[in-house]
DNA sequence: CTCGATTTTCAGATTTTACTGAAATCTACT
DNA sequence: AGTAGATTTCAGTAAAATCTGAAAATCGAG
Protein backbone atom coordinates (compact mmCIF):
# COMPACT_ATOMS: atom_id res chain seq x y z
CA UNK A 1 0.00 0.00 0.00
CA UNK A 2 1.43 3.67 0.46
CA UNK A 3 4.92 3.16 1.00
CA UNK A 4 7.24 5.91 3.55
CA UNK A 5 7.25 8.58 1.50
CA UNK A 6 7.69 12.04 2.27
CA UNK A 7 5.09 13.48 0.26
CA UNK A 8 4.21 17.06 -1.20
CA UNK A 9 1.22 16.76 1.36
CA UNK A 10 3.04 16.09 4.30
CA UNK A 11 5.30 19.09 3.86
CA UNK A 12 2.63 21.07 3.11
CA UNK A 13 0.67 19.99 6.17
CA UNK A 14 3.59 20.58 8.56
CA UNK A 15 3.88 23.76 7.14
CA UNK A 16 0.70 24.89 8.18
CA UNK A 17 1.17 23.43 11.34
CA UNK A 18 3.74 25.48 11.92
CA UNK A 19 2.26 29.01 10.61
CA UNK A 20 -0.39 28.04 12.72
CA UNK A 21 1.65 27.53 15.91
CA UNK A 22 3.37 30.93 15.31
CA UNK A 23 0.09 33.01 14.64
CA UNK A 24 -1.32 31.40 17.40
CA UNK A 25 1.91 32.65 19.79
CA UNK A 26 1.57 35.84 18.43
CA UNK A 27 -1.85 36.03 19.46
CA UNK A 28 -1.47 35.51 22.71
CA UNK A 29 2.01 37.85 23.24
CA UNK A 30 -0.39 40.37 21.62
CA UNK A 31 -3.04 39.76 24.32
CA UNK A 32 -0.18 40.00 26.67
CA UNK A 33 0.94 43.75 24.82
CA UNK A 34 -2.70 45.16 25.41
CA UNK A 35 -2.47 44.06 29.34
CA UNK A 36 0.55 45.97 29.51
CA UNK A 37 -0.41 48.94 28.06
CA UNK A 38 1.55 48.70 24.58
CA UNK A 39 -0.86 48.42 21.59
CA UNK A 40 -1.48 45.17 20.37
CA UNK A 41 -0.30 45.78 17.04
CA UNK A 42 3.14 46.65 18.50
CA UNK A 43 3.40 43.36 20.82
CA UNK A 44 2.38 41.20 17.53
CA UNK A 45 4.87 42.65 15.36
CA UNK A 46 7.22 42.01 17.65
CA UNK A 47 6.12 37.97 18.57
CA UNK A 48 6.43 37.66 15.21
CA UNK A 49 10.23 38.92 14.57
CA UNK A 50 10.78 36.77 17.78
CA UNK A 51 9.13 33.90 16.99
CA UNK A 52 10.13 33.58 13.15
CA UNK A 53 13.60 34.23 13.81
CA UNK A 54 14.06 35.87 10.54
CA UNK A 55 14.59 39.68 9.45
CA UNK A 56 11.15 40.92 7.67
CA UNK A 57 10.88 44.09 6.16
CA UNK A 58 7.57 46.08 5.99
CA UNK A 59 5.82 44.55 3.46
CA UNK A 60 6.19 41.14 4.83
CA UNK A 61 5.09 42.29 8.58
CA UNK A 62 1.99 44.11 7.05
CA UNK A 63 0.75 41.08 5.18
CA UNK A 64 1.50 38.80 7.39
CA UNK A 65 -0.40 40.23 10.56
CA UNK A 66 -2.56 42.22 8.21
CA UNK A 67 -1.91 45.80 9.20
CA UNK A 68 -1.59 48.69 7.77
CA UNK A 69 2.13 50.49 6.68
CA UNK A 70 1.52 53.03 8.84
CA UNK A 71 0.97 51.00 11.75
CA UNK A 72 3.90 49.14 10.88
CA UNK A 73 6.13 51.92 10.69
CA UNK A 74 4.98 53.19 13.77
CA UNK A 75 5.26 49.80 15.93
CA UNK A 76 8.86 49.24 14.92
CA UNK A 77 9.78 52.66 15.68
CA UNK A 78 8.87 52.26 19.04
CA UNK A 79 10.01 48.06 19.35
CA UNK A 80 13.50 49.72 17.90
CA UNK A 81 13.38 52.48 21.17
CA UNK A 82 12.73 49.69 23.76
CA UNK A 83 15.99 48.02 22.05
CA UNK A 84 14.03 44.54 21.48
CA UNK A 85 14.64 44.71 17.63
CA UNK A 86 17.18 46.47 15.58
CA UNK A 87 18.02 47.26 11.59
CA UNK A 88 19.33 44.60 9.06
CA UNK A 89 20.31 46.17 5.71
CA UNK A 90 20.82 43.77 2.80
CA UNK A 91 23.66 45.54 0.66
CA UNK A 92 22.06 45.79 -2.78
CA UNK A 93 18.63 46.07 -1.69
CA UNK A 94 17.13 49.68 -0.60
CA UNK A 95 14.30 48.25 2.32
CA UNK A 96 15.25 48.03 5.88
CA UNK A 97 14.80 44.56 7.32
CA UNK A 98 13.93 44.02 11.16
CA UNK A 99 15.33 41.32 13.76
CA UNK A 100 14.30 40.55 17.11
CA UNK A 101 16.95 40.42 19.75
CA UNK A 102 17.02 36.41 20.41
CA UNK A 103 18.03 36.27 23.79
CA UNK A 104 15.28 35.57 26.08
CA UNK A 105 17.13 37.56 28.82
CA UNK A 106 18.09 40.26 26.83
CA UNK A 107 14.49 40.77 26.04
CA UNK A 108 13.12 40.15 29.21
CA UNK A 109 15.68 42.60 30.46
CA UNK A 110 14.68 45.13 27.95
CA UNK A 111 11.04 44.81 28.34
CA UNK A 112 11.39 45.26 32.52
CA UNK A 113 13.51 48.51 31.63
CA UNK A 114 11.03 49.99 29.68
CA UNK A 115 8.47 49.13 32.15
CA UNK A 116 10.21 50.76 35.46
CA UNK A 117 10.46 53.82 33.14
CA UNK A 118 7.23 54.30 31.94
CA UNK A 119 5.81 53.31 35.83
CA UNK A 120 7.58 53.09 38.71
CA UNK A 121 10.02 55.99 38.26
CA UNK A 122 6.90 58.85 37.77
CA UNK A 123 5.35 57.57 40.64
CA UNK A 124 8.09 58.01 42.80
CA UNK A 125 9.15 61.37 41.59
CA UNK A 126 5.76 62.16 42.44
CA UNK A 127 5.76 60.85 45.44
CA UNK A 128 8.56 63.27 46.31
CA UNK A 129 6.82 66.48 44.70
CA UNK A 130 4.12 65.55 47.37
CA UNK A 131 5.63 65.16 50.81
CA UNK A 132 7.05 68.44 49.49
CA UNK A 133 3.48 69.93 49.40
CA UNK A 134 2.86 69.18 53.26
CA UNK A 135 6.19 70.42 55.46
CA UNK A 136 5.94 69.48 58.64
CA UNK A 137 6.46 72.53 60.68
CA UNK A 138 8.27 72.46 63.95
CA UNK A 139 6.67 71.62 67.26
CA UNK A 140 3.51 71.30 65.77
CA UNK A 141 1.59 68.08 66.30
CA UNK A 142 -0.67 67.84 62.99
CA UNK A 143 -1.25 64.52 63.28
CA UNK A 144 -2.84 63.94 59.55
CA UNK A 145 0.26 65.22 58.02
CA UNK A 146 2.30 63.16 59.74
CA UNK A 147 0.44 60.00 58.90
CA UNK A 148 0.25 61.02 55.68
CA UNK A 149 4.11 61.71 55.48
CA UNK A 150 4.06 58.29 56.80
CA UNK A 151 2.13 56.19 54.08
CA UNK A 152 3.79 58.19 51.31
CA UNK A 153 7.11 57.06 52.56
CA UNK A 154 6.11 53.58 52.96
CA UNK A 155 4.99 53.45 49.76
CA UNK A 156 8.33 55.29 48.26
CA UNK A 157 10.50 52.56 50.04
CA UNK A 158 8.34 49.57 48.25
CA UNK A 159 8.53 50.74 45.15
CA UNK A 160 12.16 52.20 45.59
CA UNK A 161 13.46 48.25 46.85
CA UNK A 162 11.51 47.24 43.61
CA UNK A 163 13.36 49.64 41.49
CA UNK A 164 16.82 48.90 42.87
CA UNK A 165 16.54 45.24 42.32
CA UNK A 166 14.92 45.39 39.11
CA UNK A 167 17.51 48.03 38.43
CA UNK A 168 20.19 45.44 39.07
CA UNK A 169 18.11 42.73 36.27
CA UNK A 170 17.69 45.00 33.95
CA UNK A 171 20.99 47.34 34.21
CA UNK A 172 23.91 46.83 31.82
CA UNK A 173 25.47 43.82 33.83
CA UNK A 174 21.58 42.48 34.66
CA UNK A 175 22.84 38.98 33.05
CA UNK A 176 24.29 37.82 36.88
CA UNK A 177 20.91 38.69 38.35
CA UNK A 178 19.37 35.97 36.09
CA UNK A 179 21.74 33.62 38.05
CA UNK A 180 20.72 35.51 41.23
CA UNK A 181 16.95 34.96 40.61
CA UNK A 182 17.82 31.21 39.89
CA UNK A 183 19.26 30.68 43.15
CA UNK A 184 16.67 32.30 45.18
CA UNK A 185 14.41 30.51 43.13
CA UNK A 186 15.88 27.79 44.50
CA UNK A 187 15.93 29.13 48.26
CA UNK A 188 13.70 26.72 50.54
CA UNK A 189 11.79 30.71 51.46
CA UNK A 190 8.38 28.56 51.24
CA UNK A 191 7.41 25.26 51.19
CA UNK A 192 5.82 25.09 47.51
CA UNK A 193 7.61 22.79 44.92
CA UNK A 194 9.17 23.93 41.25
CA UNK A 195 6.99 25.85 38.79
CA UNK A 196 6.57 22.23 37.10
CA UNK A 197 4.34 22.99 34.83
CA UNK A 198 5.67 20.95 31.75
CA UNK A 199 3.36 18.50 29.82
CA UNK A 200 0.48 17.66 32.53
CA UNK A 201 -2.58 20.11 32.34
CA UNK A 202 -1.64 23.41 33.96
CA UNK A 203 -0.14 22.89 37.51
CA UNK A 204 -0.38 26.64 38.62
CA UNK A 205 -0.92 27.77 41.95
CA UNK A 206 -3.14 25.62 43.99
CA UNK B 1 7.82 89.17 65.64
CA UNK B 2 4.65 87.81 64.55
CA UNK B 3 3.43 85.98 67.97
CA UNK B 4 2.90 81.96 67.74
CA UNK B 5 -0.40 81.46 67.57
CA UNK B 6 -2.58 78.80 65.70
CA UNK B 7 -5.20 80.64 63.91
CA UNK B 8 -8.43 79.28 62.43
CA UNK B 9 -7.08 80.25 59.52
CA UNK B 10 -3.66 78.23 60.00
CA UNK B 11 -5.80 75.45 60.86
CA UNK B 12 -7.63 75.83 57.54
CA UNK B 13 -4.72 76.26 55.41
CA UNK B 14 -3.02 72.89 56.94
CA UNK B 15 -6.44 71.26 55.68
CA UNK B 16 -6.17 72.25 52.57
CA UNK B 17 -2.70 71.46 52.03
CA UNK B 18 -3.40 67.89 53.14
CA UNK B 19 -6.64 67.21 50.86
CA UNK B 20 -4.08 69.02 48.37
CA UNK B 21 -2.02 66.32 48.65
CA UNK B 22 -3.90 64.15 49.04
CA UNK B 23 -5.51 64.70 45.48
CA UNK B 24 -2.28 64.60 43.89
CA UNK B 25 -1.36 60.79 45.35
CA UNK B 26 -4.94 59.65 43.87
CA UNK B 27 -3.90 61.43 40.43
CA UNK B 28 -0.69 59.42 40.17
CA UNK B 29 -2.09 56.24 41.39
CA UNK B 30 -4.56 56.96 38.98
CA UNK B 31 -1.98 57.07 36.42
CA UNK B 32 -0.10 54.51 37.12
CA UNK B 33 -3.33 52.14 37.27
CA UNK B 34 -4.06 52.83 33.36
CA UNK B 35 -0.57 52.13 33.22
CA UNK B 36 -0.78 48.59 34.38
CA UNK B 37 -4.63 47.98 32.10
CA UNK B 38 -6.78 48.29 35.40
CA UNK B 39 -9.17 51.64 35.18
CA UNK B 40 -8.49 54.20 36.51
CA UNK B 41 -11.32 55.00 38.90
CA UNK B 42 -10.32 51.52 40.68
CA UNK B 43 -6.85 52.70 41.50
CA UNK B 44 -8.57 56.05 42.46
CA UNK B 45 -10.45 54.65 44.53
CA UNK B 46 -7.81 52.40 46.62
CA UNK B 47 -5.24 55.02 46.75
CA UNK B 48 -8.11 56.99 48.67
CA UNK B 49 -8.57 54.87 50.81
CA UNK B 50 -4.77 53.85 51.58
CA UNK B 51 -3.66 57.64 51.72
CA UNK B 52 -6.54 58.55 53.79
CA UNK B 53 -6.89 54.63 56.25
CA UNK B 54 -9.72 55.99 56.61
CA UNK B 55 -12.94 53.48 56.46
CA UNK B 56 -15.48 55.34 53.64
CA UNK B 57 -18.88 54.46 52.45
CA UNK B 58 -19.82 54.43 48.93
CA UNK B 59 -21.42 58.29 49.18
CA UNK B 60 -18.38 59.84 50.61
CA UNK B 61 -16.33 58.17 47.56
CA UNK B 62 -18.64 59.51 45.14
CA UNK B 63 -18.19 62.65 46.26
CA UNK B 64 -14.43 62.76 47.29
CA UNK B 65 -13.91 61.36 43.45
CA UNK B 66 -16.69 62.96 41.77
CA UNK B 67 -17.63 59.57 39.55
CA UNK B 68 -20.46 58.03 39.02
CA UNK B 69 -22.49 55.35 42.14
CA UNK B 70 -22.30 52.62 39.83
CA UNK B 71 -18.61 52.91 39.20
CA UNK B 72 -17.23 53.30 42.98
CA UNK B 73 -19.99 49.96 42.91
CA UNK B 74 -17.63 48.17 40.26
CA UNK B 75 -14.39 49.43 41.63
CA UNK B 76 -15.12 48.21 45.01
CA UNK B 77 -15.83 44.79 44.07
CA UNK B 78 -12.86 44.92 42.43
CA UNK B 79 -10.78 46.13 44.78
CA UNK B 80 -12.00 43.31 46.95
CA UNK B 81 -11.49 40.49 44.60
CA UNK B 82 -7.79 41.55 44.59
CA UNK B 83 -7.97 41.39 48.15
CA UNK B 84 -6.42 44.98 49.00
CA UNK B 85 -9.51 46.26 50.78
CA UNK B 86 -11.98 44.65 52.52
CA UNK B 87 -15.82 45.69 53.71
CA UNK B 88 -16.29 47.31 57.35
CA UNK B 89 -19.37 47.57 58.81
CA UNK B 90 -20.48 49.86 61.97
CA UNK B 91 -23.52 48.58 63.90
CA UNK B 92 -26.83 49.91 63.40
CA UNK B 93 -25.67 51.43 60.70
CA UNK B 94 -26.78 49.49 56.77
CA UNK B 95 -24.18 51.01 54.67
CA UNK B 96 -20.94 49.53 53.85
CA UNK B 97 -17.41 50.85 54.41
CA UNK B 98 -14.34 50.00 53.22
CA UNK B 99 -11.46 49.90 54.51
CA UNK B 100 -7.82 49.82 52.44
CA UNK B 101 -5.29 47.18 53.64
CA UNK B 102 -2.60 49.14 55.37
CA UNK B 103 0.44 47.00 54.94
CA UNK B 104 2.21 48.51 51.95
CA UNK B 105 3.70 45.19 51.61
CA UNK B 106 1.01 42.94 52.19
CA UNK B 107 -0.86 45.51 49.61
CA UNK B 108 2.27 45.29 46.87
CA UNK B 109 1.84 41.22 47.32
CA UNK B 110 -1.41 41.59 46.21
CA UNK B 111 -1.16 43.43 43.02
CA UNK B 112 1.82 41.31 42.18
CA UNK B 113 -0.08 38.45 42.69
CA UNK B 114 -3.19 39.75 40.78
CA UNK B 115 -1.05 40.89 37.96
CA UNK B 116 0.52 37.45 37.31
CA UNK B 117 -2.70 35.58 37.46
CA UNK B 118 -3.65 38.23 34.72
CA UNK B 119 -0.77 38.63 32.82
CA UNK B 120 1.72 35.49 33.15
CA UNK B 121 -0.37 32.04 33.87
CA UNK B 122 -2.38 32.56 30.79
CA UNK B 123 0.74 33.09 28.54
CA UNK B 124 2.67 30.08 29.93
CA UNK B 125 -0.77 28.04 29.38
CA UNK B 126 -1.06 29.34 25.68
CA UNK B 127 2.70 28.62 25.33
CA UNK B 128 2.40 24.92 26.28
CA UNK B 129 -0.67 24.61 23.77
CA UNK B 130 0.92 25.82 21.47
CA UNK B 131 3.73 23.58 22.21
CA UNK B 132 1.24 20.96 21.39
CA UNK B 133 -0.10 21.90 18.13
CA UNK B 134 3.17 21.16 16.06
CA UNK B 135 4.36 17.34 17.57
CA UNK B 136 8.05 16.99 16.59
CA UNK B 137 7.61 13.41 14.65
CA UNK B 138 9.85 10.55 15.15
CA UNK B 139 13.44 10.60 12.65
CA UNK B 140 11.95 13.61 10.77
CA UNK B 141 14.06 16.69 10.76
CA UNK B 142 11.58 19.69 10.56
CA UNK B 143 14.21 22.21 11.19
CA UNK B 144 11.88 25.01 11.29
CA UNK B 145 9.66 23.23 14.26
CA UNK B 146 12.65 22.33 16.58
CA UNK B 147 13.69 26.04 16.08
CA UNK B 148 10.01 26.89 16.61
CA UNK B 149 10.34 24.59 20.19
CA UNK B 150 12.94 26.09 21.10
CA UNK B 151 11.93 29.69 21.19
CA UNK B 152 8.89 28.77 23.12
CA UNK B 153 10.73 26.99 25.88
CA UNK B 154 13.12 29.88 26.36
CA UNK B 155 10.60 31.85 26.81
CA UNK B 156 8.77 29.55 29.27
CA UNK B 157 11.46 28.87 30.98
CA UNK B 158 11.80 33.37 31.24
CA UNK B 159 8.59 33.56 32.30
CA UNK B 160 8.98 30.29 34.64
CA UNK B 161 11.33 31.30 36.23
CA UNK B 162 10.13 34.72 37.35
CA UNK B 163 6.95 33.45 38.35
CA UNK B 164 8.10 31.07 40.47
CA UNK B 165 10.14 34.02 42.07
CA UNK B 166 7.20 36.14 41.77
CA UNK B 167 4.81 32.95 43.26
CA UNK B 168 7.34 33.01 46.34
CA UNK B 169 7.10 36.98 46.76
CA UNK B 170 3.54 37.05 46.55
CA UNK B 171 2.22 33.69 48.41
CA UNK B 172 1.21 33.38 51.80
CA UNK B 173 5.04 32.88 53.18
CA UNK B 174 6.04 35.58 50.66
CA UNK B 175 6.97 38.05 53.74
CA UNK B 176 10.02 36.32 53.60
CA UNK B 177 10.72 37.84 50.23
CA UNK B 178 10.99 40.88 51.57
CA UNK B 179 13.86 40.57 53.44
CA UNK B 180 15.79 38.24 50.37
CA UNK B 181 14.69 41.22 48.26
CA UNK B 182 16.22 43.55 50.72
CA UNK B 183 19.49 41.31 50.81
CA UNK B 184 19.65 41.03 47.24
CA UNK B 185 19.13 44.76 46.52
CA UNK B 186 22.76 45.11 48.79
CA UNK B 187 24.18 42.36 46.79
CA UNK B 188 27.15 43.97 45.21
CA UNK B 189 25.92 42.59 41.46
CA UNK B 190 26.45 45.48 39.22
CA UNK B 191 28.52 48.79 39.57
CA UNK B 192 25.62 50.84 39.55
CA UNK B 193 25.20 53.00 42.57
CA UNK B 194 21.96 52.89 44.36
CA UNK B 195 19.54 54.53 42.50
CA UNK B 196 19.59 57.35 45.09
CA UNK B 197 16.63 59.21 44.74
CA UNK B 198 16.47 60.33 48.63
CA UNK B 199 15.30 63.58 48.87
CA UNK B 200 18.50 64.80 50.62
CA UNK B 201 15.90 66.02 53.29
CA UNK B 202 13.32 63.41 55.35
CA UNK B 203 15.51 60.42 56.39
CA UNK B 204 12.86 58.29 56.67
CA UNK B 205 14.12 55.00 56.20
CA UNK B 206 15.36 53.65 60.01
C1' DC C 1 -42.88 39.92 56.58
C1' DT C 2 -42.67 44.73 55.06
C1' DC C 3 -40.53 48.59 53.59
C1' DG C 4 -37.25 51.91 52.71
C1' DA C 5 -32.31 52.30 52.48
C1' DT C 6 -28.49 50.54 50.00
C1' DT C 7 -26.19 48.15 46.42
C1' DT C 8 -25.83 46.05 41.85
C1' DT C 9 -26.45 45.77 37.09
C1' DC C 10 -26.20 47.11 32.40
C1' DA C 11 -27.72 49.60 27.98
C1' DG C 12 -26.35 53.51 26.08
C1' DA C 13 -23.31 57.76 26.11
C1' DT C 14 -18.79 59.40 26.42
C1' DT C 15 -13.97 59.40 26.39
C1' DT C 16 -9.69 57.38 25.13
C1' DT C 17 -6.82 54.88 22.28
C1' DA C 18 -5.45 52.64 18.08
C1' DC C 19 -5.50 52.27 13.09
C1' DT C 20 -5.76 53.52 8.20
C1' DG C 21 -4.39 55.47 3.94
C1' DA C 22 -2.66 58.79 1.25
C1' DA C 23 0.31 62.88 0.92
C1' DA C 24 4.74 64.44 2.22
C1' DT C 25 9.37 63.33 3.08
C1' DC C 26 13.45 60.94 2.70
C1' DT C 27 17.28 58.19 0.49
C1' DA C 28 20.29 55.58 -2.49
C1' DC C 29 21.34 55.12 -6.81
C1' DT C 30 22.49 56.83 -11.51
C1' DA D 1 20.49 66.92 -9.67
C1' DG D 2 16.74 63.66 -10.92
C1' DT D 3 14.00 59.94 -9.70
C1' DA D 4 11.84 55.78 -8.23
C1' DG D 5 11.35 53.20 -4.36
C1' DA D 6 10.95 53.28 0.54
C1' DT D 7 9.51 55.34 4.89
C1' DT D 8 7.22 58.63 7.93
C1' DT D 9 3.60 61.54 9.31
C1' DC D 10 -0.96 62.76 10.61
C1' DA D 11 -5.87 64.05 9.95
C1' DG D 12 -9.73 61.50 10.00
C1' DT D 13 -12.06 57.25 11.27
C1' DA D 14 -12.80 53.03 13.71
C1' DA D 15 -12.61 50.35 17.76
C1' DA D 16 -12.16 49.69 22.58
C1' DA D 17 -12.52 50.99 27.15
C1' DT D 18 -14.69 53.41 30.58
C1' DC D 19 -18.38 55.83 32.83
C1' DT D 20 -23.18 57.23 33.90
C1' DG D 21 -27.76 56.91 35.63
C1' DA D 22 -31.74 54.87 36.53
C1' DA D 23 -34.22 50.49 37.05
C1' DA D 24 -33.97 46.23 39.42
C1' DA D 25 -32.32 43.48 43.07
C1' DT D 26 -30.82 42.99 47.67
C1' DC D 27 -30.62 43.63 52.44
C1' DG D 28 -31.63 44.31 57.33
C1' DA D 29 -34.09 46.69 61.02
C1' DG D 30 -38.29 46.75 63.08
Amino acid sequence: MSPKRTSTTDAAQARAQLLEAQDRFIASWGRMGSVWGISRTMAEVHALLYITGAPMCTDEIMERLGVSRGNVSMSVRSLLEWGVIEKVRHPGDRKEYFQAEQDVWSMLRAIARERIKREVDPLLDALDEIGELTPVVEGQSQEDIRELHKRLDEIRDGFGLITTLAHKFAGPRGAGLQTAAKLLAKAPVGRKASHARSRTKKGTNP
